[in-house]
DNA sequence: ATAGCCTTGAGA
DNA sequence: TCTCAAGGCTAT
């Protein structure tokens, strides 16, 4: 792979955080020194001031985001005289600093996948001033400088620091409430640093359409017109022709390949993803009279452009839908014979941070690090520990899991305080400009989720699915991002409490952040539908689907609006839900699910593997002897059906892992799912969502 | 055609 | 007044 170390640095840290170096580099010829307090952190990102084009020295932002100073020029000599170029190859040449010249084609097409805006190109020409995207560098600076606190926090000297100095303990965690501001983070767009694209025949014909007229929509002053850059509209969809012919070209290439699964994925859907580019580009232009008012850069590029929407051009840059790639079966917990007598773990090899099995002794003798009173992930949610009984039958192991557990109602107050308050901030909140990449926005995610504030939009796999379908029904308020835009929201702060929710859980809090990002990006889907189901198992009611905010939505209605695709995974969820039920699956049973989708072996280079190995073990011995005992004496309630119940716990146990398979199937299916509405443009902009579906690659 | 350096000029 | 992104200029 050296080939592409840079692009693939470049996804590792697209235009992150470079802020203070670029400044520097910026100011060049002006003055240096403005007042910048900068920080410096040697090893900080020196990281990112790579073109997110080319991979060269960023030089400020141009057209929309950081780029260097030649794609700069080369965006606005191709825009402004409308030139137009070939591909002798696959339209997929790799792009970095030595071969930007060799195809001015890829590297135009990168230009406009990584979010290079046309519009920001002026049609008269003006030169100074400033233009509607001003706002938007900032909010974006600002997302980087927290980005940055975050790392530093994040990756110091201890696992899930405790801030070093005082101000850094500003940005965590401040317990819930109180996560006002700092809104915006994140930017992504989708940054697709990924060459290739699009095979779609670029139909460049452009009709010519000489600048000026249409889109004045944003533009701020009159004066300054955008230049329209017409290519014609791209009918077909994005199809992902490219898929199967997956060129040669080394590099890019493979992410073509899971596209392919992607589009032959199983539990796929048919994707709906059909839609003419223009409609989506219409789409959203409507939606969003104001370009700027979520901020959303991806709203804004595509509604600005015509045939133009970033839509078209990317089949699947990220390759996210390698759920494929995963063992087919799930995680097939290693159900040891004898694991009755858990805690008997061996000690693992490598396992650096000794589990110590919790159990032990009665008080929160939370190992190490996480205890820290000062740990502000502990913090939060002391959790009421709700013992569902005086069980001697929990096992001690799943017990200290369940402290952990965060109790419907706080949830529910959080996420509907965040919705209400996002509601308002849609014009702030948004967005971001350069994409950041997969890892920076888990990083974000992680330090986001109680640092910096956690307003985000939101998207949403599994809880959008649901969402998505009250089009018309009792939300909030129906009015600004649209019902779908609100459930995407929704999802996305359910996104983040289960990020939290992880972060502060026994085991998880033992790994080094990098193992954390590796099993959240793998499983985030996988959670969301658990949460949805658990919700829906232990607080819904039949008919009708239970919203995270408490809002209940009738199934029913909303089927009649979903998509075809959305019915499907309704279908399969309310199943799940009905199968969960008679089992008469309790939260005890749910956490260990929970944490067998959390902790997933499967997870490809951890540098910890010992750790998550034993624990997938530790928790599947405790959900068999739980069940186990469950059954010997079944609940109080329901009676009836007694002998099928007997029967049924017999094999609880394996009832209930039989269950993984079918949710990661509908995880994969919802991710699809919100992967065609963000590549329609659909989807809020900065959400957690879509970071964890882009960075899903690798 | 590139890409580094320079000049502009509306917003903050 | 200062910023800094957009356009312009000009040796490669």
């Amino acid at each position: 792979m050296l080939p592409k170390a840079s692009d693939l640095h470049c996804d590792l840290f697209p235009v992150g955080h470079a802020m203070d170096s670029l400044h520097e580099h910026s100011m060049v010829g002006h003055r240096v020194g403005e007042g910048h307090k900068v920080r410096e952190f040697p090893y900080e990102e020196e990281l990112d001031e790579l073109c997110p084009v080319c991979g060269d020295k960023v030089s400020g932002y141009h057209y929309g985001l950081l780029t260097c100073e030649s794609c700069k020029g080369f965006f606005k000599r191709t825009v402004q005289n409308n030139k137009r170029y070939t591909c002798i190859e696959s339209q997929s040449c790799p792009i970095d600093k030595t071969q930007r010249k060799r195809c001015p084609y890829c590297r135009f097409q990168k230009c406009l996948s990584v979010g290079m805006k046309l519009e920001a190109v002026r049609a008269d020409r003006m030169r100074g001033g400033r233009n509607k995207f001003g706002p938007m560098y900032k909010r974006d600076r600002a997302l980087k400088q927290q980005k940055k606190a975050i790392i530093r926090a994040t990756s110091g000297p201890g696992i899930l620091k405790m801030e070093t100095s005082p101000e850094q303990a500003n940005h965590h965690l401040p317990p819930l409430h109180h996560h006002q501001n700092h809104n915006h983070h994140q930017q992504h767009h989708h940054q697709h640093h990924h060459h290739q694209q699009q095979q779609q025949q670029q139909h460049h014909h452009n009709h010519h359409q000489h600048h000026h007229h249409q889109h004045d929509d944003f533009e701020q002053s009159a004066s300054v017109t955008p230049l329209s850059y017409g290519h014609g509209s791209a009918r077909c969809g994005y199809a992902f022709p490219a898929v199967a012919a997956a060129p040669p070209s080394a590099g890019p290439q493979s992410e073509f390949e899971h596209r392919g699964q992607f589009a032959a994925s199983p539990g796929g859907v048919p994707l709906p993803c059909s839609y003419p580019a223009a409609y989506a580009s219409r789409g959203i232009k409507s939606e969003h009279g104001d370009p700027y008012a979520d901020g959303s850069p991806d709203a804004y590029l595509s509604s600005g452009v015509p045939g133009y929407s970033p839509i078209e051009r990317h089949a699947d840059p990220y390759g996210v839908h390698d759920h494929a790639a995963d063992s087919p079966v799930y995680p097939v917990l290693r159900v040891s014979p004898g694991c009755a007598g858990l805690a008997a773990s061996p000690a693992y090899p490598g396992a650096t941070v000794s589990p110590s099995y919790p159990g032990v002794g009665a008080s929160p003798g939370y190992p190490s690090a996480a205890g820290s009173g000062a740990s502000p992930l502990l913090a939060p949610l002391p959790a009421p520990q709700r013992a569902p009984a005086p069980d001697a039958a929990v096992p001690r192991l799943l017990a200290e899991l369940m402290r952990c557990e965060p109790d419907e109602e706080t949830t529910r107050a959080r996420v509907t305080a965040q919705l209400q308050q996002d509601e308002w901030g849609v014009g702030g909140a948004g967005g971001g400009v350069a994409g950041l990449g997969p890892g920076a926005g888990c990083l974000n995610a992680f330090g986001g989720a109680g640092a910096v504030g956690r307003a985000r939009h939101a998207g949403g796999a599994g809880g959008a699915a649901l969402a998505s379908h009250h089009h018309h029904h009792h939300l909030p308020r129906a009015d600004h991002p649209s019902a779908f835009a609100l459930m995407c929201k929704m999802a996305d702060q359910t996104l983040f409490t289960l990020v939290e929710w992880a972060r502060s859980s026994v085991f998880f809090r033992e790994l080094k952040v990098d193992d954390q990002m590796k099993l959240l990006q793998n499983c985030w889907s996988d959670l969301l539908v658990m949460d949805h189901i658990q919700r829906q198992v232990q607080h819904g009611t039949d008919g009708a689907i239970l919203l995270v905010t408490g809002q209940q939505v009738d199934l029913f209605s909303v089927s009649a609006h979903a998509s075809e695709g959305l019915q499907s995974l309704l279908c399969r969820a309310q199943e799940l839900v009905s199968k969960l039920r008679s089992l008469h699956v309790d939260s005890h049973e749910f956490v260990c699910l929970k944490y067998l989708l959390l902790f997933n072996p499967d997870v490809k280079f951890l540098e910890n593997q010992a750790l998550v190995e034993n624990v997938q073990e530790q928790v599947n011995a405790a959900l068999l002897e739980y069940t186990l005992c469950r059954a010997a004496q079944p609940p109080l309630h329901h009676h009836h059906h007694q002998q099928q119940q007997q029967h049924q716990h017999g094999d609880k146990f394996a009832q209930l892992l039989l269950r993984l398979p079918e949710i990661r199937s509908m995880s994969i299916q919802a991710e699809d799912y919100l992967y065609c509405k963000h590549v329609n443009g659909e989807v809020p902009c900065n959400n957690l969502l879509i970071e964890m579906l882009h960075a899903k690659q690798a």
